[in-house]
DNA sequence: ATGGTAGTCGCACTA
C-alpha cells in the first residue's frame, strides 16, 4: 500500500483555504500537516476538508498565532506529546491507520527563535532551544524508535545543510541556519537515524529551498530560499522511501507564486509504500 | 547595520 504525506506552513488556513483545497485536490496527499493555522479549533474550516475527503482532522490552535492541524483521509488518533515549554499550540501527535498497518505522524512547528542567536539575551532563541531540548527528551525516552513507525513532519525553522540555504557563509549568523542550532537538531537526526527525506536521493550540492521570505522583491527571481520544511522518517520506514524514488519526494516551488496572497512556504509531499516496510 | 512584508488578538505582536 502506497500513502502520499505532506506538510504546509500555510501562514493562516482561513486565508488561505482556497489554496489548501486547490494543492489536496491536486496532489491528493492521504495526510497533510499543516503549521501556523492561526486560529483556534473553533474558526477552523472543518467542513471546507470534509467536502474533498478529508474527514479525519485533529487541530491544536491558539488566538491569532502559531496553530497546528493534522487532516487525513485515514483515520487518526491523537497521541498525548507535549513539546513547547510555554505551551503553544505548536504540535500535533496522531497514530495513523492505513489499511492493515499503522504509523505515527507527528507535526511540528518548532519556534522560529527571533533574530539574535543568542539564548542569553534572546527569549525566543532560548525558547527554540528548549523545544528541540523537549524533542531529544520525547524521542530518546522511548523504547525502541528504530523499531517504530514514525514520520515527523512540519516547519523545523532549521535549515542544516551548507546547500539548505542560498547563502551559507552569509547565514551561519542568521538564525535559522546557527551551528549550535543545526547541530542540535543533526543530533537529534543522527541519535535516531531518522531519514531527512528531502535530501535521500538529492546530491549533496543540489540547492533546495522550501521557504522564501515575504520582505523582498522578485525573491523567486533572486531565489535567496532556505529549506525549513522537514519530512523525517525512523528506521522502519526508510525502506518505504527508498522503495518510490527520488519521484517520491517532491517540494512543491510553484506553489510559492501561483496565487497572488500566497503563503511564504511552499509544501511538500512524500509518498510511503508501505509494503515496503 | 537596517529594513523590507504578511497575518492576526491590529494602535503590537509573531514570523
Amino acid at each position: 500500500m502506497k500513502i502520499k504525506t505532506a506538510s504546509w506552513n500555510i501562514n493562516s488556513v482561513r486565508l488561505r483555504i482556497d489554496q489548501v483545497t486547490q494543492f489536496l485536490t491536486e496532489q491528493q496527499p492521504d495526510i497533510l500537516g499543516l503549521q501556523e493555522i492561526k486560529c483556534v479549533e473553533e474558526q477552523f474550516p472543518y467542513q471546507a476538508f470534509r467536502d474533498i475527503g478529508y474527514e479525519h482532522i485533529e487541530v491544536k490552535g491558539q488566538k491569532g498565532y502559531h496553530g497546528a492541524a493534522t487532516v487525513s483521509k485515514l483515520p487518526l488518533e491523537r497521541l498525548p506529546t507535549e513539546f513547547c515549554p510555554l505551551g503553544h499550540a505548536r504540535h500535533v501527535s496522531t497514530r495513523v491507520q492505513a489499511g492493515g498497518t499503522d504509523f505515527e505522524f507527528h507535526n511540528f512547528y518548532i519556534p522560529a527563535g527571533g533574530d539574535v542567536a543568542d539564548p542569553v539575551i534572546n527569549d525566543k532563541f532560548a525558547h527554540k532551544l528548549d523545544f528541540l531540548e523537549n524533542m531529544r527528551t520525547y524521542f530518546s525516552g522511548r523504547a525502541a524508535v528504530g523499531d517504530d513507525r514514525l514520520v515527523l513532519v512540519g516547519d523545523f525553522n532549521i535549515a542544516p545543510h551548507e546547500h539548505d540555504v542560498w547563502g551559507h557563509k552569509q547565514l551561519l549568523k542568521v538564525v535559522s541556519h546557527t551551528p549550535l542550532e543545526v547541530g542540535i537538531l543533526e543530533t537529534l537526526r543522527q541519535t535516531h537515524d531518522f531519514t531527512d527525506t528531502s535530501r535521500l536521493f538529492a546530491s549533496e550540492t543540489e540547492k533546495l529551498y522550501s521557504w522564501w521570505s515575504y520582505r523582498a522583491r522578485d525573491v523567486m527571481k533572486s531565489n535567496r530560499g532556505r529549506r525549513l520544511d522537514h519530512i523525517w522518517v525512523s528506521p522502519a520506514l526508510r525502506p518505504c522511501v527508498e522503495a518510490v524514488g527520488k519521484a517520491g519526494h517532491e517540494i512543491h516551488v510553484p506553489c510559492r507564486t501561483w496565487h497572488a496572497k500566497p503563503s511564504d512556504h511552499v509544501p511538500m509531499t512524500q509518498i510511503l509504500d508501505l509494503s515496503a516496510g
